[in-house]
RNA sequence: GGACGUAUAGCUCAGUUGGAUAGAGCAACCGCCUUCUAAGCGGUCGGUCGCAGGUUCGAAUCCUGCUACGUCUGCCA
């Protein structure tokens, strides 16, 4: 099924080049959502981004290409309005068709892409020994949501957990764990660091009090680099301790991800200091190997470089990202590449996309993009951190948001004296605040800075998860009360489209597959946000308008179908933010 | 110093290639439960889109300057 906004910006396209000519086959039909409910449901602006070109009167061109549209199905007479506007409202009769399709149809309407491409999207890459925190939350929230869409699409995604496991901080923590847990290296499984954060502080008091610590930890690095085996089980045992911490994070967020950490690209670093060589990009300055970058200047106003090979002959993170990039499109064949980062990062990025731009490691038809998105904050719009100033533990932070939502349901089950099993509740307060957290996430444009308030995140009224999930357990409710199967409801009966709450909710429900293209292209899940709560909206219209259970004949049943396409249309959607479903709240 | 980003209602935020009278939620106030879960629905109130110019038939959106805040700015990642 093609999306209706397709179908018409195809038509107006085809109406142009009838009507003026075939040199207005690349002309942009300029087809949107209309600005208001009042104009219809489309619009085209075309006419009046023709006015110079053409040299007519808007109005004049308006009706001409309204004359040329071949619309009757779809469309009421398109109307001109204002300066010369073209407004499209949609028939009944094409709505009342289109939710008949989407009745048996699992993914409602959206067709996969012809052409599936091989995206690599790299997002949450949390430190090994290092807290994940609220950044990380993001970027993983984030990048679970784009790569769903992405699956969702048709496309083959490869989700890479690009983790800190590599670098120089590791010869600290070997050095730590070498003089603080001995046994560890000999006997197997006898290492219980417990907390590996505690751990890397220890590690790290050490390194600043103590010079011959420093030293020793200095040797580590060169040590594991150079494949030492001791050093690089130690190195193994401090990466799975870490492994198993984040997976219980992901566990909990229902997240799935291919950990391929920095330590990954070990091999290949050298190869790209020797092509970048070849090149002629690659400049000695300063002991350090460099290459010099077009457009950024340092603070005194010289040209400012990128190191790849720092003077003790050691690789940094640039080129580890750099070997990534290479690896990527050559052995992944990956043909869109997504970096889901904090914008910090955006310089960074910029510099090495430039640097392998010039170096020739990316093909024209690969296409490699920073997805940034903006700092967490506290409500005080500073960095977030706990009253004492500590990070906040990401565990600590998910379960806080499943407490209050047990709270919250807790209260309304005495409030309306129901009785529930604790594993009703325990699964409901899990679904719901792990849910709101993530939304209120996604809801946001990812650019912006985000405050993180509990208090908001978790609040039950307005722009949440809860919301959007009570609208879907009303469905549910609608089935239980009426004791009917929604999946096996009749298809042999008309869809009717007669209340304005009844055609409102049906064209919002038929727009899915246009905001699931604009998430594709932007990257913004966002807009599913917006457009799943406005669905939202749209079914508790209809449902306070329009009786479902009490209408009768083909009636009752259309709007069984209508609420029941609604209630998997927010399903699909929620799953596409990586927010479950509940039948009941 | 430079680069990038942000600035929209009291608060938190949307605003899709420039389009018609800039939209939500929260907060405040007023209504609606003998009727499918009121975690809902309807209504009222609330804006010099940071400031000043410019381009355009048309600017929150594009350009220039300014102000404020944030991030980054050579061997951490």
């Amino acid at each position: 099924m093609q999306s209706i906004l397709f179908q018409l910006q195809n038509a107006v396209a085809d109406a142009l080049v009838k009507a003026f000519g075939e040199g207005h086959q690349n002309t942009e039909a300029f087809v949107n959502q209309a600005s208001n409910p009042k104009f219809g449901d489309y619009q085209s602006n075309v006419a009046l981004s023709l006015t110079k070109i053409l040299k007519k009167n808007p109005r004049e061109i308006a009706q001409t290409i309204i004359d040329n549209l071949d619309l009757d199905e779809m469309c009421e007479t398109p109307a001109i309005a204002g300066p010369g506007f073209i407004n499209f409202t949609l028939k009944p009769s094409y709505l009342e068709a289109l939710i008949k399709e989407l009745q048996n149809d699992d993914r409602l309407g959206i067709e996969p892409v012809d052409a599936p491409q091989k995206v690599v999207v790299d997002f949450s890459s949390p430190n090994i020994a290092k807290e994940m925190h609220v950044g990380h939350l993001r970027s993983t929230i984030i990048g679970d949501s784009i790569a769903r869409v992405l699956e969702f699409r048709g496309q083959n995604v490869l989700r890479l957990n690009h983790v800190g496991d590599w670098g120089t901080q590791f010869g600290m923590l070997i050095t730590y764990l070498k003089e603080a847990y001995p046994e560890a290296l000999t006997k197997a499984d006898a290492l219980d660091i417990g907390d590996l954060v505690a751990f890397y502080k220890k590690a790290k008091i050490r390194f600043d009090e103590d010079e011959e610590f420093k030293e020793s930890s200095r040797n580590q690095v060169v040590a594991l680099q150079s494949g030492d085996v001791e050093s690089l089980q130690a190195w193994q045992l401090i990466c799975d301790q870490s492994r198993r911490e984040f997976q219980k994070i992901y566990d909990t967020l229902n997240i799935e991800i291919t950990e391929r950490g920095e330590s990954f690209y070990n091999p290949y670093l050298a190869d790209v200091i020797n092509d970048l060589n070849e090149t002629g990009l690659l400049e000695k300055d300063a002991g350090a190997q460099c290459v010099f970058l077009e457009g950024f200047k340092n603070k005194d106003g010289d040209r400012l470089p990128l190191i790849v090979q720092k003077t003790d002959g050691g690789f940094n993170y640039a080129t580890t990202d750099l070997a990534a990039i290479r690896y990527r499109i050559k052995e992944d064949e990956a043909q869109r590449i997504i970096y889901i980062t904090d914008s910090g990062q955006a310089g960074h990025f910029a510099q090495v996309f430039q640097v392998a731009e010039r170096a020739g490691f990316i093909p024209e038809t690969v296409e490699v993009v920073h997805v940034p998105f903006g700092l967490v904050q506290g409500e005080d719009g500073k960095k977030l951190k706990t009253r004492s100033g500590e990070t906040i533990k990401l565990k600590s932070l998910l379960d806080e948001a499943m407490v209050r939502s047990k709270a919250d349901l807790e209260a309304r089950l005495t409030e309306g004296d129901r009785q529930e099993s604790s594993e009703f509740i325990n699964h409901a307060a899990q679904v719901v605040g792990i849910g709101a957290v993530k939304y209120a996430d996604l809801s946001q444009n990812r650019t912006s800075n985000y405050i993180f308030s509990f208090d908001k995140m978790l609040a039950l009224q307005g722009n949440t998860a809860p919301y959007m999930l009570y609208a879907y357990v009303r469905v549910q409710g609608i089935s239980r009360q009426g004791e009917i199967d929604l999946a096996t409801l009749p298809t042999d009966t008309p869809i009717l489209l007669t209340e304005a709450a009844e055609l409102t909710l049906a064209k919002h429900i038929l727009q899915l597959s246009e905001v699931l293209v604009a998430v594709e292209k932007e990257l913004m899940p966002n807009r599913l946000c917006e457009y799943l709560y406005d669905l939202s909206r749209k079914f508790n219209q209809f449902y306070e308008a329009c009786p479902i259970l009490k209408a009768e004949g083909d009636r009752r049943i259309s709007r069984l179908i209508l609420a029941d396409t609604t209630a998997r249309t927010l399903k699909l959607g929620l799953s596409l933010l990586g927010i479950e479903t509940l039948d009941r709240m």
